[in-house]
DNA sequence: AGAAATTTCAAACATTTGTTTGAAAAACCG
DNA sequence: CGGTTTTTCAAACAAATGTTTGAAATTTCT
């Protein structure tokens, strides 16, 4: 009957399952939940992705996927030009990341959040084809941190950028929890402030 | 009929509940899984604790409490002394965190998951009581750093102590992922030594 | 136009969820 | 002992979960 037949509904699928799993998590949103934000049909998941976990994978490769391809880009336009620094390969690193939530069409807090979730929550699993990305990503750049800190063995990095993830995980996703608990000596302030915060303390750590 | 009657069952509860938050977090684990575990009635969960959630509440409470509670006894013994350094306020801070995980009862790695996920974990919410104890806790650390490190100020201070929990946490929840990510590069190895990587960086990124 | 493929839909599927019941069992105590 | 309180238990509750069905609607293509 007096159906919508919008053709975007795969679409509208993944930008409503986007948002809702930044805002309550990988295990709690629902898929009826899912398909009421985006005016679809139930059994539209299964009909487009297979399945549920069809779909989030679905959302998370394609967050993912062009974020680590830049981040493949960028160190080699470094490599090319000489010897990179730590602060332009820990900006090579988290930059594609930045670029990707102020150009996403959704609410940006939504989609730093979900950026934050990706690492944070369990019991998700990234797909294999995932963790080869990320594997290739780490190989580069473990040697180029180690030759940008002379006498860092490949632990030392490895430990460095598993930290510097660590800050900018719960940075993206707990921001909020800071003006929480410091009763308003901290205020919110503009996300790019917050991320040379960042990048300055890890920076830091990394040099030390 | 033939019951077992052993009189722990709250204590039981309290245990599988905690083991299992650590390995699963803290959306996807049933109260059929805990009383499972627990070799008790799905009912004695209500019994004892009122609700699912009065028995997560009790889990993080019972964790929790002792440790801020030698944060603020560690801190005032530093500050008896003379002024405290950087790196004295975060191993008051992240010390007594480690004791309790030393001398838990349960297996380490699951104790160690299930601090992170504390932190980690959403929907969950601190209860009103947590997070007073926490807005102490940082009341008195934001001070003491603010000291030990003349030029900054409460934000630039609120802000690291953030970065330092972030490393924690996630140090904390997903220790393994750097073995797995790292082809063999890093092995695992023991909590200690872990930690004081830990600490190493956040002292650098506090100095900077 | 009409036949074929694609997409949507309401309804129902079997499980699992947290919670509740009321009676039986155990422990406690005078 | 006998009466009271505390604790446990199997069974059932309503609600929500992911998934599936098969027919209707729509689009696509000739």
């Amino acid at each position: 009957m007096a159906a919508g037949v919008r053709s975007g509904t795969k679409e509208a699928l993944l930008e409503a399952a986007a948002s809702l799993l930044a805002e309550k998590g990988f295990e709690t949103v629902s898929v009826r939940e899912i398909t009421g934000l985006a005016q679809a049909n139930v059994a539209s998941v299964k009909y487009h992705f297979g399945s549920r976990d069809g779909l989030i994978d679905a959302v998370v490769e394609k967050m993912t996927e062009p974020v680590n391809r830049e981040r493949l880009e960028r160190i080699d336009g470094l490599e090319a030009a000489g010897e990179p620094t730590v602060r332009q390969l820990l900006e090579a690193f988290f930059d594609p990341l930045f670029a990707k939530i102020q150009g996403s069409p959704m609410c940006k807090n939504l989609f730093v959040k979900l950026m934050g979730r990706m690492v944070g929550d369990r019991p998700y699993q990234f797909s294999d084809d995932l963790m080869a990305q990320f594997r290739t990503v780490a190989r580069r750049f473990v040697q180029a941190f180690m030759n940008a800190c002379p006498g860092l063995t490949p632990e030392d990095v490895l430990w460095r950028i598993h930290f510097s993830f660590g800050v900018m995980s719960n940075t993206l996703t707990h921001r909020d929890l800071l003006t929480k608990i410091s009763e308003g000596m901290v205020n919110e302030e503009d996300l790019e402030v917050t991320m040379t915060r960042v990048l300055d303390f890890c920076e830091a750590g990394f040099k030390r």
